[in-house]
DNA sequence: TAGATTGTTAATCGATTAACAATC
DNA sequence: TAGATTGTTAATCGATTAACAATC
């Protein structure tokens, strides 16, 4: 439908249904696309170019309604399809995942959870018994599942996507240190917490070398820096 | 320093330095912008653009040297500085968070754990011993670390955030389900996992949607691999 | 009604891609 | 040298912001 989304807005509506999830909760009742950005630090032309991409939910002189625009919001991500998903992989990943993501607010249930290792395999996350990795393939073809969350050490990810695949799933999750590329029909999410640590650091050192350089404007001077910095290990 | 780096730059950085690394590993020497776009999916232009808003690394004709550029985009991270962190929040997010991350590869070193409750203060994870967290301040103005890990209930995150204010840090990440906003000063990297899972669902959506419509118009689909990552700086 | 605020078009700004001269 | 490939400028494309008429 309509002209495609862009990258830059889908990235940006589980924000605003974050934000409107609150209010929600706060007991607001109506906002501004004003107030929104305010409490959002974007502007206001933002909020109501990328909302209209999807239709028109507000009225004017009024604003939007918080609740129907966040149910709005909901549908538009497909919260209310009720997806289901399988993990593999119960490792400290997987636990972690599997207790802290609300999975049932958030529209998605959890319905099964895999690894090939004895040690775990009938252990309980969160109230479910972690099931053998062998028998993936007849769960899945009596389930149905549309996702998969992937916690298996790096040296498992592709062979077990690919097997996945080979059942049905067309949607991942992947939160090893490597990326699963995107392949025809197929839909990843590649989390790399280290990449986020890394931009931390970067926005880090970019802050103290600013600081270090006063605040007078600095002129480019990028190769006579090689040898002041020490190389860590 | 020059004009100001942009933000999806930045956001690239830790993808070139893993697929560098990965190459590295793999024993190669040199690479083109060109196989290197290939590898990753981007354009030749686009990496050599990126790669000079911080110097020239490359050599005309021979292309870039692996060990050279992966090194230079470590320091760029600020990998070499030797930063340091706390986490606050022993709980499963942070036991993970400590286990997975490959700190001391990434140049980090996390040098303390800290919770408040009785029952894990003490208890060890990945050889540290968890502390009690009433005694962060010392810790703090004795160690000096420059970043703070908050794996804290969302109910905590604000007074946690600002007694770590108070005693310096001045850079966090965050992985609670609310966003830590970002003050004067102060540099913040907020992780949601839900998010991901979000832009998972809506993916999937759209792709059956446009699976439903007919094979119509599904051609401009698969613009959006990697990590999009928002910047809600 | 009058004021408020949307939906939407137009203007601006920034990021990506293309092209090519420099040069290893 | 000749071929390859960078660094960099110019062209294109897309995303953000501004403006305003529509309208609640």
């Amino acid at each position: 439908m309509d002209k495609k989304v862009s990258g830059s807005v889908i990235n940006r509506l589980p924000r605003y249904y974050r934000h409107l999830t609150d209010l929600l909760e706060s007991g607001t009742e109506r906002i501004s696309s004003k107030e929104l950005s305010k409490r959002m630090g974007v502007t206001a032309s933002q909020i109501r170019q990328d909302l209209n991409c999807f239709g028109g939910f507000g009225q004017q002189g009024y604003g939007y309604n918080v609740e129907y625009l966040q149910k709005e919001i909901a549908k538009i991500l497909g919260l209310d399809q009720g997806y289901t998903a399988v993990m593999v992989g119960a490792g400290n990943m997987g636990r972690t995942f599997a207790t802290n993501t609300k999975f049932e607010s958030r529209g998605f249930k959890l319905i099964g959870i895999f690894d090939n290792s004895d040690k775990v395999i009938g252990t309980t996350i969160n109230g479910m018994k972690v099931l053998d990795y062998a028998d993936i393939k007849s769960f899945i073809e009596k389930n149905k599942p549309q996702m998969a969350i992937l916690t298996v050490p790096k040296a498992a990810i592709h062979s077990v996507a690919e097997e996945l695949i080979s059942y049905g799933i067309t949607a991942f999750m992947n939160f090893s240190y490597t990326e699963l590329p995107e392949t025809e029909g197929i839909i990843v999410e590649n989390v790399h917490l280290s990449d986020s640590l890394m931009r931390l650091s970067y926005k880090l050192l970019e802050k103290n070398e600013s600081k270090a350089n006063g605040s007078k404007d600095n002129k480019e001077n990028n190769e006579d820096e090689g040898d002041g910095i020490e190389n860590g290990d």
